[in-house]
RNA sequence: CGGGGUGUAGCGCAGGUUGGUAGCGCACCUGUCUUGGGAACAGGGGGUCGAAGGUUCAAAUCCUUUCACCCCGACCA
């Protein structure tokens, strides 16, 4: 490609509205543009990036036996009402009606749709096992669209759905999907990590999430220190481990905490550590009231407590539930007296004179102590991992790190065949319901995580499979024929190659080709002058080198192919 | 949805409190000169000051309404 040729709009200062590393050197590089919040084109060079990693996915989805059709954008509401999800899903689907006012949305994910086509062609186990995907636009109301490209509304997700016989068939699916998984992020050249998940809105028994790691990153990694343990800090379990108290109890009391809100009021008030006080929350459990006790340090997670109760929503039960059940606001209930069944974490075992609400506006209890004043229906592990808690794998100790989710695997089971009633004839004639699984891979995101792992203060520093451009040829002097002939033939003749180069035949000062080839990552730089190519030489530098090597005009082909080989497999 | 902030040239910003002909840097156009790290000089083009309404002789500036965008939080009691 020659640079005049092409539409390459780079900036030179930072878009005011970008936050994070990967949005700034987007629209810096001319990648993307935004035209409405979360919502973005798709510039030439940025295109280009997005197309890489679609073939990339593409290529090992085929590899893994996947077939790849699309799927409408647009989904009627009669198929979300089937699966029951048209009134479950919430506000991030995006409704939108037709002008006979029909009611439709813009699919942010196709469950849906692609059990209803399966339901409607297989109808033998013969047909078994097909795993159908496709790489398309979504759309996703995110509450708070943010970092550009990183949790935008609209963008580019490759979705796959497997439908098999039994559980066992099913797993041998999941397993391919996590396998290939693995290989497109490495041949993206992205540092990954692969995490146990809760299987979130989507449903299903279980899955795992691929995670690029950058701390720049939305999501908490949990792994351990000593095994290869890892998983969302949603599911990582805890031990029951904790030694019960056994100090000398006292005498429990009724101290005034005026309007006191929050642990860390309580604390200040009281004049105790956070750790001394007990934290209740009220959570609404399929429709029944709740409470759920952790430490004051600690945070409850939400999805142990809905794992804990087999239930399908658990959410905070309302400022007027909580005071008609417990009889005080939020930040005064307490589990002593409480007229709803409490439970509690494990690691409340060890606590002991502490400090809870006494379920009366603006009073907490101190001393108060599990067993002599109150019991727990049940406890259990309702709380986040945190560092150093222990490992349930192997004992050692809990370590977390940010992560940017790129892919999720979820193993769905029937829930969605059960409830659209897609069905199949087993070989003995009987009709069962296909077990499903349903993989995504955000390519878009990909791409903004791959610039959030390599780049410097420069810009982009692109892995070598996802460059636009692989090699990019500088002549530094456009009015002098000898330096423009010979950048003319090593772009030809390095597309002869089919390598994807581009020329820089801007007539613009060296300064500002310097720059615009470092902003956009590409890989190798080789640079005619003046004075050197009079010496019968050209410059080769790498993205990743501070300093240029100087190799001989002729027969510099071979030498440059050899040096971009090199980068390739260093990464 | 709650809190905060910002909308002025393609981009980055000043001006606003004290109403009085809309400015700076970059980018863009013309010319000279330059040519190995975003050159210099000279000249030039480009704006319904987010939108609507109001106050006033006069509004980017004051008042009201509204829209958009960004940040923090959005369930942790």
């Amino acid at each position: 490609m020659r640079y005049s040729k092409f539409f390459i709009p780079t900036l030179r200062e930072v878009p005011a509205d970008a936050e994070v590393v990967s949005h700034q050197l987007m629209a810096r590089a001319g990648m993307i543009k935004k035209l409405a919040s979360g919502i973005y084109s798709y510039l030439p060079l940025g295109l280009i990036v997005i197309k890489k990693v679609e073939q990339i996915v593409r290529e090992c989805m085929n590899e893994a036996g996947a077939i790849e059709l699309t799927m409408p954008s647009i989904q009627p509401a009669e198929l979300w009402e089937e699966s029951g999800r048209w009134d479950f899903y919430g506000k991030e689907l995006l409704r939108i009606k037709d002008r006979h006012n029909r009611d439709f949305c813009y699919g942010p994910t196709h469950e849906e749709v692609i059990t209803d086509i399966v339901k409607s062609y297989i109808t033998s186990y013969k047909a078994l096992p097909i795993n159908l995907y496709q790489i398309q636009t979504k759309f996703r109301d995110e509450v708070r669209p943010r970092f550009g490209l990183m949790r935008g509304r609209e963008f580019v997700m490759k979705d796959a759905y497997s439908f098999d016989v039994d559980d066992a068939a099913a797993n041998i699916s999941y397993q391919k999907m996590y396998d290939a998984y693995c290989k497109v992020f490495e041949r993206c050249g992205l540092k990954y990590k692969t995490v146990e998940a809760d299987s979130g809105a989507i449903g299903g028994s279980f899955s795992h999430e691929f995670m690029v790691l950058a701390d720049t990153g939305e999501d908490f990694v949990i792994s351990c220190d000593s095994c290869d343990y890892s998983a969302n800090v949603e599911k990582a379990p805890l031990k029951n481990d904790h030694v019960a108290f056994s100090g000398e109890m006292k005498a429990i009391e009724d101290v005034e905490t005026p309007n006191a809100k929050t642990v860390s009021e309580v604390a200040k008030i009281l004049n105790i550590p956070e750790g001394d006080i007990l934290k209740t929350m009220v959570l609404d459990v399929d429709g029944k009231l709740v409470a759920i006790c952790v430490k004051g340090t600690h945070d409850v997670n939400l999805a142990k407590v809905k794992n804990y109760f087999g239930a399908s929503v658990v959410d905070l039960a309302g400022a007027g539930e909580v005071f008609d059940s417990m009889g005080s606001p939020a930040g005064s209930c307490g589990p002593v007296g409480a007229k709803i069944p409490v439970y509690g974490d494990f690691a409340i075992t060890a606590m002991g004179n502490f400090s809870v609400g006494a379920n009366v506006k603006g009073v907490h209890k101190i001393n108060v102590n599990l067993g002599r004043d109150f019991e727990f229906e049940d406890m259990g592990d309702f709380r986040n991992a945190e560092i150093g808690d222990t490992c349930t794998a192997c004992g050692g100790k809990y370590q977390i790190t940010k992560g940017i989710e790129v892919g999720h695997i979820f193993k769905l089971g029937t829930k969605y065949s059960e409830s659209m009633n897609a069905m199949f004839l087993d070989n003995n004639g009987k009709r069962k319901p296909f077990i499903m699984g349903c993989y995504g891979i955000g390519v878009t995101r990909v791409v903004a995580s791959a610039i959030e792992q390599n780049h410097d203060e420069s810009g982009i520093i692109w892995p070598v499979e996802l460059a636009p451009f692989k090699i990019s040829v500088l002549p530094l002097a456009m009015k002098d024929k000898d330096v423009v002939d010979a950048a003319e033939k090593i772009y030809m003749d390095l597309i002869d190659k089919g390598i994807e180069v581009l020329l820089d035949d801007r007539d613009e000062r060296a300064g500002v080709k310097f720059k615009d080839a470092e902003l956009t990552g590409i890989p190798l730089r080789v640079v005619i002058g003046k004075k050197t190519l009079a010496e019968g030489k050209i410059e080769l530098r790498a993205r990743t080198e501070s300093e240029a090597t100087e190799i001989s005009f002729d027969g510099c082909i071979d030498t440059i192919v050899q040096k971009l080989e090199e980068i390739a497999s260093k990464a």
